[in-house]
DNA sequence: TACATTACATACCAACTGGTTGGTATAATA
DNA sequence: TATTATACCAACCAGTTGGTATGTAATGTA
């Protein structure tokens, strides 16, 4: 009962500063974030914090595992995931990212976005951890982007990863404009336009090939 | 001649200073950010600095405002803005948008965008200025947007607001993705997405009205 | 019981940071 | 020419920061 206390505590205390780490990280960005922020966030010491992490950067890099991680098991257990047609799970997906701007900007935000806006220059690390992140976020909606593509018979000169990572892109610009007018509001009617464009992309009815677009480059 | 030399190393000196943070915070964050780097960068010391700005704060404030009246400049004189077409000159303002995505990722991003994922909660008059510059640029676009849809009698639940909101939500969204894979390909991509979006939104044979969405906020 | 390891806490430090002070050079003004 | 204001600099300072050194209680292990 004690041993397993302690063993739950070890871990306990890790994921309390990570989850600190999340929860500070994403309200005051990543350089004003004090490691003593994060310490107090999670009712422990500097002691007890560099006993977990060598570094205030190895905390970033698994701060960003842990986001991840996270996501991947929210979305992994979503409903929409169950739905037979994959452009039902394409728009479910979108549907359900609108659902989940609840609560505190820095609850919902995303980690990754913010933290490579101030570390992709200064940081290497960081900037290869939230991309690879970011783009596996994104393949999973590949995949399903692809499917769609198929079922609707879409032949277009976009790709599926392209319009993944544009997906990505709408809800991370979302975060921004939500910061700067410091409400959900405009990330929920963000979401509604990217969710208009997947529609019309993957329309049943008449010929599924949109018009051009002049220039295309990914 | 030495007077009007004075006079100008007064204001030269300023725009340096302002220069410097342009591209300093745009690169490094604004927390990361030291005001010696911005010194070092202006050829200048930290006396001048701090005679010029009372603080690292009002620095930023006032690099918003430069970063924006230079914005201002860049799109009131560009080609695409003496179309006489409202929907061509909305698309020539996402057209133009991409042509500029040229040399160093810290030249074309947006510093508004960049300062407010980090100053939103910490610094509410950084804030409110990055703001107020996001939706009167946005609010540009919105006065062709809504004769645009006049033009083409477009009577969607989406308004010309929510849509100008929506191109910015891409545009930074996309420097986000731009800095994780540190290439601008990628916010070329999206910005193509984005086209193709306005063009379908905008089509001019059949009818102008798309197909509804599910839930609308704005 | 004896010893080793882990999980923290307390106290501390060297380096850095925003901002201040006192001073100089130049130029406008009277 | 004397006076005042502006633009700028070099040196400094007090507070903060990431990180370290040292101690100790709990647990695992033999």
């Amino acid at each position: 009962m004690k041993a397993a206390e302690q063993h739950d505590s070890q871990h306990q205390s890790r994921t309390k500063l990570l989850d600190a780490a999340l929860y500070v990280i994403r309200a005051k960005g990543y350089s004003a974030t004090r490691v003593d922020d994060i310490c107090a966030a999670a009712g422990l010491t500097k002691g007890s914090f560099f006993h977990h992490f060598k570094s205030k950067e190895e905390l970033a890099l698994a701060a960003a595992e842990h986001f991840s991680s996270m996501a991947d098991g929210l979305f992994a257990t979503a409903p929409y995931r169950s739905l037979p047609n994959a452009v039902d799970r394409v728009l479910g997906y979108v549907e359900f990212r609108k659902a989940i701007l609840l609560g505190d900007l820095s609850q919902f935000t995303c980690l990754l976005g913010t933290m490579v806006q101030e570390a992709y220059e200064t940081y290497p690390k960081i900037r290869e951890a939230c991309d690879r992140y970011i783009s596996s976020h994104a393949h999973m909606l590949e995949t399903d982007i692809a499917e769609a593509m198929i079922t609707r018979g879409v032949h277009a000169e976009w790709t599926a990863e392209s319009l993944a990572f544009y997906t990505q892109a709408v809800l991370q610009g979302s975060f921004v404009l939500a910061k700067a007018q410091h409400s959900a509001q405009i990330a929920a009617s963000c979401i509604d336009h990217l969710h208009r464009y997947l529609e019309l992309l993957f329309a049943q009815p008449q010929s599924a090939t949109p018009t051009q677009p002049n220039q295309e480059s990914l």
